[in-house]
RNA sequence: GCUGCUGUAGCUCAGUGGUAGAGCACUCCCUUGGUAAGGGAGAGGUCCAGGGUUCGAGUCCCUGCAGCAGCACCA
């Protein structure tokens, strides 16, 4: 006798056990027609699904967002019957939905190419047509794993014997073609509809294990309806627009050649852009209290064992073996590029006596750091195999975490709005399989770092197993303008390195004490931070980021004197400058500094020269505006000034008044 | 690192085994103009590198390097 609670609050007794499709049907005929699953007490199941239990239901259809996860899994299952219609003797395995679409993996010697796609595109199309529905069947574990391996399914076999003993195997039918499937499906394959697209061939390891055997994956994207598809492609295209790569080269920004893979050759706006982020990091971390070190390149490797890098990280560092060749192995030196810097930083720590009232000692380093990163992990200016982190170490009490960290929070806030990003999300990544420590240590280090987010009031979500080999962290992730997140902050309670290496400080007590590390850094790198944040403003930076900042462009010759010393007066009040007196028409000059991302551009004639006034465009507005020299000079210097500076100048001003 | 794809002028890209191409950018000349391309001329090549097949290779084959996408990795 189930009683079933629907939303709005009503319940429906039922006389017997009863399918979702019946409860559809029984609420009314257009619900019959719009319900493709349902969520039985929270659980979604398909419809067909015999609920024999009070319980709450709620029918899912497509205007629900959560509609999206089905389709995008049918979908699956409809590449994989058109893939094994056209390609026979190709092995299925997993086919999962994910953010934005889905993929399937399949088995087979000769990989897909995408030229294969529109035949499998038109195969899934007449899936789609034929409406075959889904059935679900639950099947003893012998007979499917026999089923499967009689078929040359080999991966699905051992799918299901991995399966964990009283799982039920579960088996979806569509038509001819079946599948090993947890399920929940849709009514039919007709409710995947035609908003799909099959975007790229790739390859995968067979259980994300690159020990494994590698199978080619079909990705592809799925939507409840063209508009969403057509919208879909569009934000993809957005985002090529965007790539920093490409706006990189169009701006004259940096490149990357054959000789130095995985480092930067910064062009001079380049590294305009680099020294402007870095000159506001310093004042920031000044502000803050920190002080700033700089420590070695090169180090010894009895540094990195000491350290655990060595154990943990030497296929990924540079190593520099210095001697001649014919000498003793053991007399020759060794020396690392330095992949981080806090063994560096902890040597500082270490010389000389520390007392209990240094703490807490914030020590910051630009540390430019070297990893041999693998060759398929480099991407443009984002992962490099050089690069200079904003890093700094926090040594202090354990005391004094929960403040620190709450500080640190507060400061990450600031300089993440300062750069334009509205929101971020705190991931707490806890305790990996390969870690340095024992479990007492890491219990103290993970309750610390809760506790630092409760005082603090930092609300997270778990990222479990993802923490650093010497301690939990905090995963800072940034949103950008179109949506994607970016991992850029983070925050490590370390009480490991301090004891590998021997740290201490004097307490109140005249003993020596441990202390606690906190490795946090805000943008990361500089190198990625920077690509970040090229393609959150597509290079159209505010007037304070702006490589070029201005460009006066004249009109005539006989204005060109007055365009020189508009010029000069920007330049001597700090603004990045340049003239354009090339013998062009005012219409090309202004398309070509548009199209290089020039934030403002003063056009200036006889009238404005004899005036003494400007022109102001902005980029992006074809609305001029007419300014006194003086008065647009003021505006753009204060304009340009770095938000840290606005501020200053506003407190100044707020004490003296 | 693995799988697949790609590599031709500064950039974007054509190129059928038979003399290396276009547009933009660049240089020069004409033009002095009012807010997203004025006109003309010129210059510019290790066709990624090495090997092979061929009378002949940018083109076909092999190896390497690099880039791109995904996977794996990211202290």
């Amino acid at each position: 006798m189930p009683a079933i609670t629907l939303p709005d609050g009503s319940v429906r007794q039922f006389a017997a056990p009863v399918t979702g499709t019946a409860v559809a049907a029984s609420i009314g005929p257009g619900l019959a027609r719009a319900a493709l699953a349902m969520e039985v007490d929270g659980r979604l199941v398909d419809l067909g699904h015999e609920i024999d239990a009070d319980s709450r239901v709620v029918f899912v259809t497509r205007r629900d967002p959560q509609s999206l996860g089905l389709i995008r899994h049918d979908v699956a299952h409809v590449l994989a019957e058109a893939v094994q219609g056209l390609y026979p003797g190709t092995q299925v395995t997993i086919g999962p939905a994910i953010e934005n679409g889905f993929y399937y993996d399949f088995a087979r010697n000769e990989p897909f190419t995408p030229e294969d796609f529109p035949a499998i595109e038109a195969r899934m199309r007449e899936i789609v047509a034929r409406n075959a529905s889904f059935t679900r069947e639950v099947w003893p574990r012998d007979e499917a794993i026999a089923f499967f391996e009689a078929r040359g399914e080999r991966f699905k076999a051992e799918l299901i014997r991995d399966l964990p003993e009283g799982e039920p195997i579960s088996i979806y039918r569509q038509g001819e073609w079946l599948d090993l499937c947890r399920g929940p499906h849709m009514r039919g394959t007709g409710d995947v509809g035609n908003a799909f697209k099959l975007m790229k061939v790739a390859g995968a390891y067979w259980r994300g294990d690159h020990r494994n055997p590698m199978l080619t994956r079909i990705y592809g994207t799925a939507w409840r309806d063209a508009g969403e598809l057509e919208a879909h492609l569009h934000q993809i295209e957005e985002a090529e627009r965007r790539d920093h790569r490409r706006i990189g080269r169009e701006m004259d920004l940096f490149h990357i050649q054959e000789e130095a893979v995985g480092s930067i050759f910064w062009h001079p706006k380049g590294w305009r852009l680099y020294t402007v982020l870095q000159d506001y990091m310093r004042r920031i971390q000044s502000a803050h209290d920190y002080v700033e070190v700089r420590t070695p390149q090169l180090v010894d490797r009895s540094l990195w064992e000491a350290s655990g890098h060595w154990e943990n990280y030497r296929e990924h560092m540079f190593i520099a073996e210095v001697g001649d060749a014919g000498e003793a192995e053991d007399r020759k030196l060794s020396l690392a590029l330095k992949p981080m810097n806090c063994p560096c930083h902890v040597q500082i720590f270490k010389h000389g006596l520390r007392s209990y009232r240094e703490l807490p000692l914030r020590m910051a380093e630009f540390g430019a750091c070297h990893r041999y990163e693998p060759s398929g992990a480099l991407h443009g200016i984002m992962r490099v195999r050089a690069f200079t982190q904003d890093d700094a170490h926090i040594f202090c009490t354990e005391d004094q975490v929960a403040a620190e960290t709450a500080r640190f929070v507060a400061m990450l806030a600031q300089v993440y709005r300062d750069l334009g990003f509205d929101s971020f999300v705190v991931k707490f990544a806890d305790r990996p399989d390969n870690r340095a420590g024992d479990d007492a240590t890491w219990d103290r280090a993970e309750a610390a770092l809760v506790e630092a987010c409760r005082l603090a009031g930092v609300g997270y979500e778990l990222n479990p197993g993802e923490g650093a080999f010497y301690g939990p962290k905090l995963e800072f992730v940034l949103r950008d303008a179109i949506g994607r997140d970016w991992q850029c902050g983070t925050l490590q309670v370390d009480y490991v390195l301090p004891d590998r290496l021997d740290a201490s400080f004097i307490g109140e007590d005249s003993a020596r004490h441990r202390p606690v590390m906190l490795h946090r850094a805000i943008l990361g790198s500089f190198e990625r931070f920077l690509g970040i944040l090229i393609e959150q403003y597509a290079g159209r930076f505010p007037l304070w980021l702006a490589p070029v900042q201005v460009v006066v462009a004249s009109i005539v010759t006989d204005a060109e004197p007055y365009a020189l010393e508009v010029v000069d007066r920007l330049k001597r009040a700090g603004l990045v400058v340049q003239a354009d007196t090339r013998n062009e028409k005012i219409n090309a000059k202004v398309r070509e500094h548009s199209l290089a991302r020039v934030p403002v551009i003063l056009v200036v004639g006889r009238k404005e020269a004899e005036a003494r006034t400007v022109a102001m465009r902005r980029l992006g507005g074809a609305a001029q505006e007419l300014l006194d020299l003086d008065e647009a000079v003021r505006a753009l210097a204060d304009e340009a000034l770095p938000p840290d500076l606005k501020r200053v100048g506003r407190d100044h001003v707020a004490e003296l008044t």
